[in-house]
Formats: structure tokens, sequence, C-alpha cells
DNA sequence: TGTAATCTCTCTAGTAACTAGAGGTTCAAG
DNA sequence: CTTGAACCTCTAGTTACTAGAGAGATTACA
């Protein structure tokens, strides 16, 4: 059994984040020291290293919260669990895609203004006025 | 001059967060009618294009501040603004980087598994549990 | 001029996933 | 048994809005 420090340095997961999770359902409430201190286990380390791999992997706690739930029922279809990573993956490839488009609107703007300029020609300035001086639709 | 909603419609911004921008500072306060609703002209519109253009390329509000301030004052350097917008890009290429790496590893563990198992066979499920399961560190 | 429909007003609270800080208690080492 | 680090709960702040309540203003039409 170990405290909440410990478990911390061992997950890298802060804190004051391992009392949010348990408060959102993530995490099991922990038992206590007679002192109300949390104490964990292995079972405990080994959810919070899962929680921590799905946030990393960019997971909402929501989603999180499904795929604990089915990890907790061997038994039934993991079709849920399929669904939400290939949604994640979806979500991940569109936010790729407009944030390539803004890379290259924004290299654009950038590179039109090397900052020695006076304020009333610069070209980052007059691009955002003006949405005509854009190549590209956003 | 017109109402809060006629410029909500041509600029597309929502009615709440044209009132939020000006609580942010970002727009001026907008004159009133005897009846205390808000009128705006031309400069209004303008700059509220502004803003939307600019968080349209994902700036945040503290930035766009600073590159309404300059606006304002044509005689400064725009090196401030230069330097806003580069390293708003580098942030942008960053998130793209990380995002890639992302999208690699999301992908291997989805098509890992297509849904069609159950639950304690899933490779989805196996490799959020197990970090050794992934091809990349993150 | 009356009235109904549509806007608009302010204010509060909620979103996601934490982080920071206050003020107080418990634990472990020496 | 003392001391300092770690822990406890609770509140509030972060970003950029969005939703909703309840009340007042404006506009179009009869």
């Amino acid at each position: 059994m170990f405290s909440i420090g410990e478990l911390s340095k061992r997950t890298k997961v802060k804190v004051p984040t391992i009392r949010y999770y348990e408060e959102m359902g993530l995490l099991a409430e922990a038992e206590r020291t007679r002192g109300n201190q949390r104490r964990y286990d292995k079972a405990g380390l080994e959810r919070l290293s899962f929680i921590r791999h799905a946030r990393d992997l960019g997971f909402s706690i929501e989603a999180i919260s499904s795929l604990i739930e089915l990890q907790d029922h061997p038994d039934r279809s993991c079709d849920a669990a399929s669904q939400i990573a290939s949604s994640h993956l979806a979500d991940v490839r569109d936010k790729i895609k407009r944030l390539k488009l803004l890379e290259k609107e924004l290299s654009r703007i950038s590179s039109g203004c090397d900052g020695n300029g006076l304020s009333e020609n610069c070209y980052v300035l007059a691009s955002l006025a003006d949405h005509d001086l854009c190549s590209i639709e956003h």
C-alpha cells in the first residue's frame, strides 16, 4: 500500500489530478488510513496508468470512463472500445487537417513581415484586417 | 448604426460572443440607445471582423489584444506583431507534430481491433493497459 | 395608438481538465 | 515527542465561450 504522493511519482500524474480523477469517477474511491489519507495498491496503480496512457493519447475523461467500464467487463463485446478509438482517431485526423491549413496561412502571413517596419505597414495586421489578403478559405 | 444582432449576422460572430469580447476589452464599449441597447458603426464592424479573423487563425484573446493595441498605434514598430504571429505559428507547428505522432499510434492501436471480439481480448484496451505495446514514445 | 413578436439587456452558471492556494491535520523519521 | 514533509478539503481560477432566466426595448403592423 502506498500514499498518493508515491502513486503520483510512479505514474507521473500530479497529486491533485489523482484526486480529481477520483472525484470524476475514473478511479474508485481509495482506501483510507485512520487519519483519512488515501492508500493505493497495485490495482490502483494499474488503473491510473491506464488513465494516464489514455489521456496521453488524447482520449477525453468521458471516453476513458467508457473504456474503463468495458475493461471491468471482460465478457462484453469490445465494439464500443473499437468505436471510441476510431472516432477519436478521426477527430485527431481532422484536427491535423485543419491545423495544416492554418499553418499554411499563418506562415504566409508571418513571412510577410519581418518586424522591422511600422505598425501601419505591417503585413500581419493588414492580413488580419482584410480577409481578402488570405490565400485560402478559413 | 446597427444593432448587435445585425453586427452578428454580418460578422458571423454570435451575439453573446460579441458582448463577451466587449467585456474582455477587445471591443470598445459600444454606444447605446436611450433604451440601453448597443449600436455599432463601420469601425465596430471592422474591428470585430479583425477579431474574428484572428480567432479563426487561432490567436488567443490575449494575443489579439496586443495586436489591436498595435493596430491603434500606426507609428509603433510592428516587431511585437511579427513576434506574436511567428510564435503562434511555432505553436501550431508543434501541435501538428504532436498530433501526427498521436495519429500514428492511435491508428496502429485502432486497427488492432475490429470490434467483433470480447473486451477481454480487445487490443485497444490491452494497449492502453500496457504501455509496452506502444511503438513510440509518448 | 395598441399590441404582439422579436430583440436585447444583465446576471449567473456551465463547459473540459485540470491547477493554485488557503488553512488545517497526519505521518514518518529521528 | 517533536518537527517537517506530506496529506486533507474546499474554493476559485484558467480559456473562450455558451445556455438560460427574467425583464425591458424596439419594430412592424393593424
